[in-house]
RNA sequence: UUUCGGAGCGC
DNA sequence: ATTACTATTGGCGCTCCGAAA
């Protein structure tokens, strides 16, 4: 990771900082040895003036780097920047690309069916094939169309399509109809194109690899206003549109400087109706920053700007304002929410930045965002965007900021490119945690505090405290550019773009799917093949995307040596294993066959052959040959380069070239990309696995010790404390492998000075480098309880401490002693409460809505994590819920003894259950990590630890004891979360529309007779109720319940309630509130919940059983129904209430 | 011992 | 009294947990 981030930057008493200190830390943060060699940016771009400036109303060409497009109806919208002459900066610009043409390719049959689609003997002609293309045409009400014959090669999927032979090329508008994609004929059996959109064919055709420049000619001033951007141009053909030759002398290397925004909001949860309201808006701009030379922007100037609103029934504290005013801030203060986006967008109309910075801004803000401006019918909204709208796209169902962000909402900000670190951080580092306040302590030392959204409001209450809410939000704004800059996202995703050819946009949001969607379709199309269509309809029907299997083998692990080694472990590594395998075998489509099967038969999974018919190297190869080589040159520069600002961006280049080729095996294996390829994959693994077990069985034969090795690697235990015999058994290793080979390479990755291999992927070992005469000894850890979440710190410091033990010089009789002291020592001070809650905390990932999980009440997090939405406080998935197991007499299951550490807080009758934590967490990791110890006894161990040397007599008294308690009582605990929220709701009764009777619908299945049946089945006369039935009576229901709403609560002005916001959710209302308010308070809630419920009856993803595939589609469709009833009237319910 | 479900490490 | 669907998601191997057989 670049450079090490300087030590001493903390923050004193968290928040307690001048306006001025921000600045001072920036400083301090990112001036490095680098400083010397920054210069003013915009010099830079001085010599490149003459060749770029731009004029609208004249000239022939101007030159124009784009970074964003869209597409509507057929029509391409570029984003990008240009240079302006008279004001002497670089502005927006929006070129608008018409009259881009379809692109079908038609395979003539070789013979003419008749009648009954049956072959007769007849040859097709050309006219055959046009006179009745001309009868489709008129079907699908085409205009015109042109036709053309060209060669084409085809290498993927389908079958009967040959390797090569001429198609019928048909050029119409994107104006006429889209034909089907499964359409064929007498005359041809196949058409592909018919669904390329517009956007991608420009990209392909007129080669676009990522953000560049461009040259566009016979160019017009638009003459609409499309875009908010500062300049519009229209072209009439995609063929204006040019990539700058690189064999131009003018040709210009430097990306132009960006306006960045980094924005952040702080919302408050209205309760009424489970909706978070903006309240604190704050974005720094940076108006001028080079991407690549992210040393100097935070140098750069910025500027800083927030934007407060009053909260409707709170005052702003006493003498605020004043405050504000003193400490030199901008902080505009507004009435309402509606001021606040109004005033925010027109802040971004004016700055016009071209990217959006924000920590999980994408999936959090942004849809926060649009759900307010769309409820407060902000009518200058699009300018998130730089395409105007009128329309408003389907917004994410619910309430906003609940969960993942639609396409379509990632798709106004098109223009804009929206850099999200939360998402950065996740596809780029490693890193445990991806919250803010986590990777501002790991990449700049700064430690941010949490303020936990549901608690906003109260900061409100005095002007310290909403003062301090203020800095926070402006402070996350700037922690979240700093990581962008950190981590060089910009800079990478412009690389990776690059080279991928495809939005850089789409690389920001983080899929690889796009990515080498777009780097195969270039590399395919340039050779003049026939790419595979988008969406295949066949696999559209059975997507079964729901379960994850494996289906083929990958890699090879050998069996472990386990134990403790203290001579020298050489490990060897092959360098990009798999894109070295498709180089050495000339993997590709072209050379193994790919043609889909279509069943599941053993002749499906068998090992495809690489055919030897073709000796020249396939695309693949040939691809991943060219990303390899420039690599190899990247590199070798970097190994003679001084200039430190190139070196850093030099190894970004390089960086992202390896990503690309690393990540295109696993896009080949993912069975929904459109070039899937199974057997390429399944051949690209097996020989993976071949050519590991080769290297073993040669290093065997030289009669070395092989302990183990993953996939591409070799562990060898050289039995020798010399270092340089160890070097040389690598090398000649390495030289024996190296030359079996013409791509594929080994390397020695290094050497272990003590290993202690523990399992399979778990290890820990000890490496000594030498740095400056000094020898520095580092552990290792692979897989260990240290590297993971779902252990509590005692662990994780017990495993520690032991590892640094066990690796140390001390002799073993020592070492054992101290071992066991500690642990000792460890188990008195829990067992005497010496530790804070923190300590215990276990973190578990929720991989899915809490309420989805068909084994909810089994799982200790899913349960926290319920309470915890109970309580008001999002829980989504992806979301780290912590938890601690608490000691209680009456409940058994771990689950039901997990809590969050802020109801143990609250709670002071909930005691740690410290037997659990020796038995459960620091015992088993600690008998585990000793085993291979023969002077360490595990008697001894858990005797240390208090434990009376067995984990089963805790067991067995446990069992004991429980034994004791009826089975059925833990229910009733467990069913608290939905039992409770649904207390009140009106259960629904629809009647059978063939017996005309009331039945209770009780969810998916009913239980009847013992047995469990659709609930779609009448329980009185057992037939099958239809969907129209169902769906009309649940509209009726539904309305009924909104109709009764609405009456009572246009009787009283209504209020947002953030005042209640502390209160608990199923703790009605506050005192502070009075009747009326209460009323309209405790209906509105009633109302959603209602709603909910109704929601939670046809949540088909709960139940664990399986769902006949029709009845699926009738409950997700009568869930589709309440679903948007909830967004009809949040939508209503907030209208109504921003009307007083 | 298997199955299912759940964690998230490893390459 | 007949819904919705533009759209999204890299691979496999291995070891933990819990529950029901
Ligand atoms: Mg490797
Ligand atoms: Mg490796």
């Amino acid at each position: 990771m670049g450079t090490s981030p300087s030590k001493k930057i903390k923050i004193k008493n968290e928040y307690e900082y001048e306006s001025s200190e921000i600045n001072s830390l920036k400083q301090q943060e990112w001036i490095n040895i680098h400083q010397t060699v920054s210069k003013n940016t915009s010099n830079c771009y001085n010599s490149y003036y003459q060749k770029i400036e731009f004029e609208e109303n004249n000239g022939e060409h101007f030159l124009f780097y784009w970074i964003d497009a869209m597409e509507k109806m057929g029509t391409v919208y570029l984003f990008g920047k240009v240079y302006d002459k008279r004001n002497k900066k670089f502005i927006s610009c929006c070129v608008t690309v018409n009259n881009i043409m379809r692109n079908l390719f038609i395979l003539p049959r070789k013979y003419l069916l008749n009648e009954n689609g049956k072959e007769t003997e007849q040859k097709v002609e050309i006219i055959d094939v046009l006179e009745e293309m001309e009868n489709i045409r008129k079907k699908y009400q085409i205009s015109s169309w042109r036709f053309k014959s060209v060669k084409r090669k085809y290498a993927f999927e389908e079958q009967d399509v040959p390797a090569e032979t001429n198609y019928f090329k048909a050029v119409y508008s994107f104006k006429d109809r889209q034909l089907p994609s499964n359409i064929s004929g007498k005359t041809f059996s196949r058409i592909f194109g018919t669904n390329t959109n517009a956007l991608e064919l420009l990209i392909i055709k007129r080669k676009l690899m990522g953000p560049c420049w461009i040259k566009v000619t016979n160019y017009n001033k638009s003459q609409r206003m499309i875009s908010w951007c500062k300049t519009e141009i229209v072209v009439s053909s995609p063929k204006s549109i040019n990539v700058c030759n690189k064999n131009d002398p003018e040709i210009i290397k430097e990306i132009p400087p960006f306006v960045i925004m980094s924005l952040n909001i702080k919302t408050v949860l209205n309760t009424k109706c489970n909706l978070n309201e903006i309240v604190i808006a704050s974005a720094i701009i940076y108006p001028n920053v080079n991407i690549v030379d992210y040393i100097t922007n935070p140098r750069q100037e910025h500027d800083q700007f927030t934007i407060l609103r009053k909260l409707p029934d709170v005052p702003f504290p006493f003498g605020l304002k004043e405050l504000l005013a003193s400490s030199n801030k901008k902080v505009e203060i507004v009435q309402n929410e509606i001021a606040l986006l109004n005033y925010l967008m027109a802040i971004i109309q004016k700055r016009d930045p071209d990217i959006i910075v924000g920590h999980n801004f994408i999936d959090f803000h942004l849809d926060i965002l649009l759900h307010r401006m769309k409820s407060l019918g902000i009518s200058n909204w699009s300018r998130i965007g730089r395409f105007r709208r009128t329309m408003w796209p389907n917004l994410q169902l619910g309430a906003g900021g609940m969960g993942e962000s639609s396409i379509a909402e990632k798709s106004v900000t098109c223009g804009r490119l929206l850099c999200d670190t939360f998402y950065g951080a996740k596809e780029y580092l490693n890193s445990p945690n991806n919250g803010l306040t986590y990777l501002s302590k790991l990449l700049l030392n700064i430690k941010r505090e949490e303020i936990e959204p549901e608690k906003t409001f109260k900061y409100f209450l005095t002007k310290n405290q909403l003062i301090h809410l203020i800095q926070h939000t402006e402070f996350d704004s700037f922690l979240s550019s700093a990581i962008m800059f950190k981590i060089q996202l910009l800079p990478l995703t412009n690389q990776l773009t690059g080279f991928a050819g495809n939005l850089w946009s789409k690389t920001l949001c983080g899929s690889l799917v796009d990515r080498n969607e777009f780097l195969l379709l270039h590399a395919f199309h340039g050779k003049k093949f026939i790419c595979p269509d988008k969406y295949d309809y066949k696999k559209r029907q059975n997507n079964n995307w729901n379960k994850k299997k494996t289906t083929y083998s990958g890699g090879l692990v050998l069996e472990p040596k386990k134990g403790f080694y203290n001579k020298y472990i050489l490990i060897l590594d092959f360098n990009s294993l798999y894109p070295s395998i498709i180089q050495e075998y000339n993997i590709c489509f072209t050379t193994v066959n790919c043609k889909d099967n279509n069943e599941d038969n053993e002749e499906n999974n068998k090992l495809p052959e690489i055919s030897n018919q073709f000796l020249e190297v396939g695309i693949l190869p040939k691809l991943l040959k060219t990303l390899v080589q420039r690599r190899k040159q990247v590199k070798s520069i970097i190994k003679t380069c001084k200039d430190p600002k190139e070196l850093i961006s030099l190894d970004i280049r390089q960086k992202a070239l390896k990503l690309t080729a690393n990540s295109l095996y696993g896009y080949l294996g993912y069975n929904l990309s459109r070039f899937y390829a199974k057997p390429i994959a399944m051949l690209v693994t097996s020989k993976g696995r071949e050519i590991l077990q080769n290297t073993v069985d040669l290093a065997k034969k030289r009669s070395y010790d092989v302990i183990y090795g993953d996939t591409d690697s070799i562990m060898i235990n050289t039995n020798t404390d010399d270092l340089n015999k160890v070097k040389n058994i690598g090398n000649e290793i390495k030289k024996a492998v190296n030359e079996k080979y013409k791509f594929l390479e080994i390397e020695i990755e290094g050497y272990y000075r003590k290993m202690l291999l523990l399992r399979k992927k778990n290890y820990a070992a000890l490496i000594e480098k030498e740095l400056n005469n000094k020898i520095e000894k580092i552990i290792e850890k692979k897989g260990a309880e240290v590297v993971r979440r779902d252990w509590c710190p005692l662990s994780i410091n017990a495993s520690d401490y032991i590892l640094e033990q066990l690796f140390s010089d001390d002799s073993r009789e020592n070492c054992k002693e101290k071992i066991y002291s500690y642990l000792r020592k460890l188990s008195e001070n829990i067992r005497t409460n010496q530790y804070i809650t923190e300590d215990y905390i276990i973190n578990k990932t929720l991989s899915k809505n809490p309420e989805d999980y068909s084994d909810w009440n089994i799982q200790p997090h899913v349960l926290v994590a319920l309470r915890l939405k109970a309580k008001g406080v999002g829980c989504h998935p992806g979301d780290t819920i912590q938890y601690v197991v608490c000691k209680d007499d009456q409940k058994k299951n771990l689950s039901e003894r997990a809590y969050h550490p802020n109801e143990i807080k609250i709670n002071n009758k909930l005691k740690i259950d410290y037997e659990w934590y020796l038995n459960e967490q620091i015992l088993p990791l600690v008998l585990s990590l000793c085993e291979p110890i023969e002077e360490v006894n595990n008697n001894e161990l858990s005797k240390s630890l208090g434990l009376n040397s067995s984990k089963y007599i805790y067991y067995q008294s446990n069992a004991f004891y429980n034994s004791n308690l009826e089975p059925t009582t833990f229910t009733f605990d467990i069913n608290i979360p939905k039992e409770q929220k649904f207390k009140n709701v009106e259960k629904w009764n629809p009647i059978c529309c063939h017996c005309n009777q009331k039945s209770e619908f009780v969810g998916i299945f009913r239980e009847k007779d013992g047995n469990s049946q659709s609930s779609l089945k009448c329980p009185k006369c057992n037939k099958m109720m239809p969907y129209g039935s169902l769906a009309a009576q649940l509209h009726h229901a539904i309305k009924n319940h909104v109709k009764k709403f609405n009456n009572v609560s246009n009787c009283d002005n209504s209020h947002t309630h953030t005042k209640q916001l502390n209160v608990n959710i199923k703790g009605c209302i506050n005192q502070s509130c009075n009747g009326n308010k209460t009323n309209e308070v405790y209906l509105g809630k009633s109302l959603f919940i209602q709603l909910e419920y109704y929601s939670y009856l046809f949540n088909v993803k709960k139940t664990g059983k399986s769902i006949e595939k029709e009845e699926l589609a009738v409950f997700s469709a009568l869930n589709n129904i309440v679903k948007r009833y909830i967004e009809k009237i949040t939508r209503e319910y907030v209208d109504q209430k921003s009307i007083t």
